[in-house]
DNA sequence: TATCTGAATGAACGATCATTCAGTCAGATT
DNA sequence: AATCTGACTGAATGATCGTTCATTCAGATA
């Protein structure tokens, strides 16, 4: 069987997928999407001309795995990390605010490619249906918690405009870390969201934002 | 002299060079960079092909030329509100907020080419450093307009963080609404960031955050 | 070892792109 | 009314794009 090295003649169907994914996510980093080509993508991926057509039909298809791929990745992400969390909402919150910020999900290319199609979304339908549908779940989530939160700390805090303005800052800091990454570090970031984070809800997240504070000083 | 209607076949340099930008905008909104060509802009402009060389040199020109027009005006904007607000750091912040979910800046045409060239940034040198000095100037004047804020209320806030988590709640918003305008009006966007400030700054922000909510309920 | 299989190649194709430029025309000048 | 000026046109051009397909080749099979 072929489920062997991916750099020769011969790879699994899903590895030549995921090289050639991968490759594209590099392209449409470093030449922007309008710049990105089959035969770059190729060349990227050490394979040739023809190679694009073979696995995905068209271009077309190959930039829709893609944004399939790193939409896929960041919800699993988050899946996962909120299965690992302790049940308490606060925790669970905090692991969601941290995932955002993990070096897999701040990746500059994968934020160039974010970024790529949520720009074109509006002239692509499906496009803007695969992040719509990122957004509506992750959204739930997080508006749950900050509902939780509110119950539980008596808070005088309207959660739905609190996961609104949560998931904005987060999406607002992925901007800023895409377009001058020299001003906004991945911790920065974080420490800016959980700043939020213990400002909303003290009881719940004061501790942790110290905590955190602390560890930069040392 | 030609400084006359726009449609006929002679109009003044700069008017066909804003009729041009304009078309640019709107083709960008309608397809997406990547899909924007010179003639498509040309007869969405109701003009003929060569005309983007004629008045911009080049593509590139013209779309350099429609980036720094959107950030001319934005900056503009905020630049005007600035000046006509109260002097006070609160009414003048409360300004530059409103200012960023004015019609004119929210407009959906317009937050998809600020999108678009942002996410081609990375790639495009000449994109990014016009993004970043809006950024900076930008980020200037809120980080100052905090710091007065948290001196006169004795408020117990780090400034440059709040000033970072606004503006990042404003492009985050910004995103949302360019992806998803079903779910986030322009209305709603201001509610969530003036909600932000009410809780950084309850005492300077309180009662024009609680007006709004009534405005809002009649 | 010889044969078979299908993944991968890369030259070739038509389509489409940005750009050019000789010609056209509206409005100002004389 | 005749001429001039320069803004504008649009067919033509070369370059580049995505896609095709006859051919090649590595590894499995007999």
């Amino acid at each position: 069987m072929g489920t062997s090295k991916s750099s020769g003649r011969t790879a699994s169907k899903a590895e030549r997928r995921t090289q050639l994914i991968e490759a594209t996510i590099r392209c449409i980093a470093a030449n922007g999407l309008s710049d990105t080509t089959t035969s770059l993508v190729a060349r990227e991926a050490g394979l040739s001309q023809g190679i694009i057509n073979l696995h995905f039909d068209s271009k077309d298809g190959l930039l829709l795995a893609t944004l399939e791929r790193v939409v896929d990745e960041y919800r699993s992400l988050w899946e996962a990390a909120l299965e690992a969390a302790p049940a308490d909402p606060a925790s669970r919150l905090a692991a969601l605010v941290e995932v955002d910020f993990h070096p897999s999900v701040c990746d500059r290319d994968k934020l160039a490619v974010w970024f790529a199609f949520w720009s074109e979304s509006k002239a692509r339908p499906t496009y803007r249906k695969l992040c719509a549908a990122r957004d509506r779940d992750y959204d739930r989530v997080m508006r749950e918690l900050c509902r939780e939160l509110v119950a539980q700390g008596r808070y005088d805090v309207d959660p739905d405009l609190a996961a609104r303005a949560l998931a904005a800052i987060t999406e607002g800091l992925w901007l800023d870390m895409l377009v001058s990454p020299r001003n906004v570090s991945r911790r920065e970031a974080l420490r800016v969201s959980m700043g939020y984070l213990a400002h909303l809800f003290p009881q719940h997240f004061a501790e942790h934002f110290k905590l955190q504070a602390e560890r930069k000083a040392s």
